[in-house]
DNA sequence: TCAATAGTGTCTGTTAGACATTATGGA
DNA sequence: TCCATAATGTCTAACAGACACTATTGA
């Protein structure tokens, strides 16, 4: 009998460069790249590991993370999502992987644990501040809203987006504005989420079916 | 250097008695009921793995089931969310465990595996029929907001769930009725997804912060 | 006839999305 | 001055929640 191989770790690390969604990767077999990974911690929780990677290979620790499933290839692996802010380096040999290039350098099993990732964030998105990590601490309104659109991966309309984030108080103004080529400057804003008020709203039928 | 003991799946398979979420438990050690667990197979899905074990202690594979996270305590532990309809008996010396009775009958990790299988159903509960599958074939509108009421952990209104509902296009109605008692007889209902048209709303920031 | 539950019609406040307009800088 | 972008006000259709009402059975 074969000794059973050690469950991994399997980092899907995301960061947004020149403003599309990109994952953390290194060098792997042959051509391909691959997503970096380690093994699973005998003591200490799976997202401290996956923290201890990409601090390794970004030189932060991501500013979010959350699990985005476990699947028995060759051997168990576990998927952590993670996201750092926009600007970080890659380090140690690692690189930004533009998600549209995804299939052509990843194996599938890769492909679909970034899916997976991408999927778990999207889920999470409207009830943590995925879309915020993805942000050095000040940004502009029109900075967020590009990152939920590349989370959701589909388009807002931007005074809905404004009232109902205004609406929620998640985020309050700064004395800052950036000017950023021609139009009018922006304001500077930072994440700053008061206590809501629990006004559960419907279920929805929407996606279902 | 002592061996790594193997990964295991850990079930949080739930279904309703008497109205109430309730999870399938097995005699553990001292007084304590402990969750079913099987160990992660070397081929083959965990979700697979965990219907197999369903279907020993239930006698049907679970109607629907969604993984709900990997954790590290004495070894590796990766909990999967099941439902199967009411009604389904325990054996094998499994029983249905309410969830007023989680903290007394369960130890603190078991709980917490439970907490997570209903915070991973509740997620999905938009997007897949979790409820449903916590019913029979076909069921009236009244339990199908009770198992959402459930599943929720609020109540729901009554005719605003079935304007949602009924425009979701998600059941249909037979030619059957139900007489429970005193009141009008209710009509049964069965799953009938048609096609969505996609009309995404905006963004909710309502949980966040 | 009463009680209890199912199922529906109507009203109203809220809000998402569309559209238009103002504000403010750079070219 | 023109253009591009930020930011905001107004309108409307859709919808959630409230309420009341009808329908249909058993006691």
């Amino acid at each position: 009998m074969s000794a059973r191989p050690a469950p991994l770790v399997l980092l899907a690390c995301c960061t947004v460069v020149d403003g599309a969604l990109a994952v953390l990767v290194q060098p792997g077999s042959g051509r391909r790249s691959a997503l970096p990974s380690a093994p699973v911690p005998t003591r200490g929780s799976i997202e401290d590991a996956a923290a201890e990677l990409a601090k390794r290979l970004t030189g932060r620790v991501p500013a979010w993370s959350v699990q985005a499933g476990a699947s028995v290839d060759a051997g168990l692996t576990i998927t952590v999502a993670a996201v750092v802010p926009s600007g970080t380096a890659a380090q140690a040999g690692a690189a930004w992987l533009p998600m549209e290039q995804l299939a052509a350098a990843l194996a599938a099993d890769g492909v679909a644990a970034v899916r997976a990732a991408v999927s778990a964030m999207q889920d999470r998105l409207d009830r943590e501040p995925v879309a915020f990590r993805l942000l050095p601490p000040t940004f502009t309104l029109t900075e967020l809203q590009e990152r939920y659109e590349l989370l959701l991966e589909r388009r807002l309309h931007k005074a809905s987006f404004r009232r109902a984030l205004l609406a929620a108080h998640l985020v309050e103004p700064t004395e800052h504005w950036r000017s950023e080529g021609r139009g009018r400057p922006a304001q500077l804003f930072r994440f700053s989420p008061r206590r809501r008020r629990g006004v559960q709203r419907s279920v929805r039928f929407e996606h279902l079916g």
